[in-house]
DNA sequence: TTAAATTAATCAATCGTTTGATTAATTTTG
DNA sequence: CAAAATTAATCAAACGATTGATTAATTTAA
């Protein structure tokens, strides 16, 4: 019995990150997600008091760590516009296609137009990697690296809308590039070396002078 | 009482797919829809079958009259490769920013990962729409309008994934781009074309030789 | 009058949640 | 230390509410 109740809670996270990416918030049940963790059903509300704060508890063990490397990057002196662009789409790629599950929940549940306490607080923390993103952007207009006419809000629309396609959207993603997109192997070999190239190239067209 | 029973259907459908996007398909209840609607319960079933039968009635409305028009840009002999690209993107454009619950329902059920009956009918759907705008891109790159080191298929994820992001998460890009993109005024005067003109000069800094 | 349209009532199934009881682990007490 | 008391973890069972669907009765329209 060396294992603490927090790798019970854990283990109970990473399923239902996974059933809720699979079926959405509604279409999980906590019955399937308590069968498939292996737990009584009880517990999920036991340990987070309601199906609600299984998908909140969820968010917080992930965004905690996801932003910080970002942000590093944003305030770092040494490197210029180009370069922070680069660094920022490395991290960000990396982390988000294989953290896929996260994503597509978290989409998923923005996607619905009706406003209301979820839908808020997702906002919040997907802005934040927005605003970073921008910072770099409005950085490198202002210093004369990238082109001044750049629409740099449709730029955040594109770098975005481009990685939610490809990770959201698995079965049609799959079909369009040519090989399965869910696949571990694919993913490292194939598809982001080829996701960080294209992205380098597509942003450098469109910002140069 | 003028109206026939197709009015009251197509009215069914427009309140159901309305819902379908604030809600998503588990969220929204038979009993919400038939409500907002005005009409018995019974109604849906009586009509569509099925809540699922709802749901593929709304894409049997939509499907047909939408591809005929992107096809026909596609066929076009009188167009180079460049006229047929500003033309697409035109015409879905207008199409997907105006009716954004079709496709908000659509990318958030094909976002679920594990695959069913509905996702494959979605898929072959999206495909169509693909799979005309690679010819255009393809046809492009043959003929050496286009650069011939371009990642076609990777292109495919930037034009539509950028849509998506505009049009299906609208907390996140209201935010971003400064005004509400579910407002109907702000999606003729501003957003359209805005997005336009980017998506052309975006296209073109990447595609050009 | 007859078929189609519409209704209220009802169905079994499933939802998220709560309960009371039981076991395991920990702390307190004598 | 050992017994008692307390807390934490886990369970099966059941809760009321809601789900999608169906029935049978009624109204409407041709």
């Amino acid at each position: 019995m060396e294992k603490e109740k927090t790798d019970k809670k854990d283990h109970i996270l990473d399923v239902a990150e996974r059933v809720f990416a699979e079926l959405g918030y509604d279409g999980a049940s906590t019955r399937m997600i308590s069968g498939e963790a292996g737990v009584n059903m009880a517990m999920l509300n036991y340990y987070f008091g309601s199906k609600e704060g299984v998908f909140l508890a969820i968010f917080d063990r992930r965004i905690t760590t996801f932003q910080t490397v970002l942000l590093s990057i944003g305030n770092d002196e040494t490197m210029n516009s180009w370069e922070k662009l680069d660094k920022y789409l490395d991290s960000y790629i990396d982390k988000v296609v294989t953290n896929n599950c996260f994503h597509i929940m978290l989409n998923r549940e923005i996607s619905k137009s009706k406003k209301n306490e979820l839908t808020d607080q997702i906002t919040d923390i997907m802005m934040k990697n927005v605003k970073i993103f921008q910072d770099i952007i409005a950085e490198g207009i202002k210093k004369g690296d990238f082109n001044k006419d750049a629409d740099q809000q449709l730029l955040v629309a594109t770098i975005f809308g481009t990685k939610n396609y490809i990770v959201n959207t698995p079965h049609i993603s799959s079909k369009v590039i040519g090989y399965d997109v869910l696949d571990a192997d694919n993913q490292d070999k194939l598809l982001k070396p080829r996701f960080k190239t294209y992205m380098k190239k597509l942003l450098k067209a469109y910002l140069q002078n």
